[in-house]
DNA sequence: CCCGTTGACAGGCACGTTTCTGCAAGGTTC
DNA sequence: GAACCTTGCAGAAACGTGCCTGTCAACGGG
């Protein structure tokens, strides 16, 4: 009789439901259930017995129902920028693609799965989908989909410090000030007198922070600043803000590109201009890209360490989700790393007469 | 009492439900319901009234209620192939990264989200999300996780042809022998005598197709094959599969090189040998990279449009999902795109004794 | 005056779980 | 032998929607 109301209530043919398996071996949905999430006190017998009918007719419990009934998902919303309606940033591919792969990893070795959802996205996608938590990628001061994440009270992990006063769980960052002066320094050992910069128009806090600690060096070690920035989004901007710089009257001789495709681009206006590097012209870019290991000649890049940040950034957000005191502080800076290549190798001072680290001027 | 009873039962504070907006709208659930989904027959002062009820208590439909309840979790999968534990492959990094950009937003249009799930994920993780369909990038033969979503009914739709007889919902894939025929007649015109081949050891369609292509192509033009094959996955042993293929004593004049990385590790390769590129040696990879666009030289490439095929599959995915009569076929073919820049410009024969087509045997 | 029709809403079931409570049966203790 | 504890399981209440099935009033035609 209940084995005939649950069959003809099965509906959907090919899914069966907890209901079918307790029928089919003759125990109630408790049993199911607890036998199958390890729960309850029950002989292995009935666990086994169990767990064999259940295979035999394919179960798979419906995840919108667990979800409905235990309010967790086992989704981490993945929020990133976004140019135009694209999702992702043109010039942070490498960038991002390792970052991701490195956040699905950690997500997956602790039961969650990753969802893609652009800032831009339509409200009514990213509202309909059940999140336990997300990871914001290079938070926007007023980004209207972090602050409703945030309202509903759900934990928000950022790669990146938080603009302004978005109250983030955690986040993930760089130190990049001092990545910046560790460059500018290892440029000048090298040789360098006068070094440019190639940054961003835009107002995201990488820029910022790389752009301010760049002005600061010059200050302190007496060099007028010698820099181009562009928006940073568009791939032809930067070639021509490449070529400007090189084409100044106070052309530098040594330049640090904060974005990923700037070392291709520096590199070719060097070659118009006819300037050997590094022989005349120190390089260095911000990049995760292994083409720079065998340009001609190879170039010195600073690595973000994104597999890093993305870990870190899971293993917070999954902390939180989970209601464990992390032991980790919820400011975590994780170090970059300079791979020097011939770019920026130390060359013999131009000429003997002035020392090199006396500014021109 | 009945408002007194809900409120009680809201249990976490910050989340209204629909029951509430109803007491506080003094109308029923299904007034509710009807009125924020646009169905039933309601007066319009009525809707207004509810929808303004709505959000000034901030109510958010619960999404896991509302899969439960239709079906429909609005969610497509992203099923990524892997190397060793890590998501998506090395070798088509740029590839991938455009192509779930696409796909991403292609799903977001149309109101869907996407999940990334990589093949090798643990069981539990993407059999608990509720998903409506998947996208499956090169599905390898014996896949467990395509076959048992297949196996549950849902719609599955791969970039790339179908491994033996996996039955996909559709597919969308590239016309790859076509393309490297082109790219041999191209190199061949532009003064090629020995065409050369880097490709790999894996055993993807994708590999098997353009090899063979290549394997006809020499047996009706009558030159011997020259190609070195390695695993893709691994960056390092590109590096060497170049070298090597540039050591032969049969050294080729020309190289067509599968994977991303191939164009700067033969360009690499190249200046070691003291070869000139194109005078000496005239180069093809298939890539989606634009630093290809500012190496010294440019090189030309052959991109396989995966803007398009992401696009492409998503569209495939959501007819299916809704129900659509697909007016496309199941099986789409978008064309390639050769780029054609220095690296394989036309170059004067370098004797006028052998007529250009004659091969050396 | 009666009956069919239509508009505007309310009640309540079902979706498929998890889990709290409960209840026998058998064993232990004083 | 009664009072207890433990074991092995069953019943049923949620979780928050969507939607099917009423109900009730107003209306109009015959």
């Amino acid at each position: 009789m209940s084995r005939a109301d649950t069959a003809r209530r099965g509906g959907r043919p090919g899914r069966a439901g907890i209901r079918d398996v307790a029928a089919a071996a003759g125990v109630s949905i408790t049993t199911v259930s607890d036998a199958l999430n390890g729960k309850g006190r029950l002989p292995d017998a009935t666990r086994r017995h169990v767990r064999e009918v259940a295979d035999r007719l394919g179960y798979r419990p419906s995840a919108a129902a667990r979800t409905l009934r235990t309010g967790k998902s086992g989704l981490i919303g993945l929020t990133v920028t976004t140019y135009g309606d694209e999702p992702f940033t043109f010039t942070e591919f490498a960038y991002f693609a390792e970052m991701a792969r490195a956040a699905t990893s950690a997500a997956l070795a602790r039961g969650y799965a990753l969802v893609i959802l652009p800032a831009t996205s339509r409200h009514d996608v990213w509202s309909n989908v059940a999140l336990d938590g997300t990871v914001v990628i290079d938070p926007s001061d007023q980004d209207p989909v972090v602050s409703e994440l945030v309202r509903q009270g759900l934990p928000v992990v950022s790669d990146g410090r938080p603009a302004g006063a978005l109250p983030v769980t955690a986040w993930v960052d760089n130190d990049h000030e001092a990545a910046v002066l560790d460059i500018l320094d290892h440029l000048a050992d090298a040789g360098a007198r006068r070094i440019g910069l190639l940054t961003g128009t835009t107002t995201d806090t990488y820029t910022r922070l790389s752009t301010t600690a760049y002005l600061r060096w010059c200050e302190r070690v007496g060099q007028d600043p010698v820099y181009e920035a562009y928006p940073a989004h568009d791939p032809c901007a930067g070639a021509v803000a490449a070529d400007r710089l090189l084409a100044r009257p106070d052309r530098p001789d040594a330049v640090y590109g904060l974005f990923d495709p700037n070392g291709t681009d520096l590199l070719a206006a060097a070659r118009r201009y006819g300037l050997r590097v590094p022989e005349d012209l120190l390089l260095v870019c911000c990049s995760e890209s292994t083409v720079y290991a065998s340009t001609e000649p190879p170039i010195t890049t600073l690595s973000l360490k994104p597999r890093r940040i993305g870990t870190a950034v899971v293993q917070l957000l999954i902390d939180a989700i989970e209601g464990l005191e992390s032991q980790q502080p919820v400011e975590q800076v994780i170090p970059t790393e300079l791979i020097i290549r011939t770019s920026s190798r130390r060359r013999p001072p131009r000429t003997t007469v002035s020392p090199p680290r006396t500014p021109e001027s």
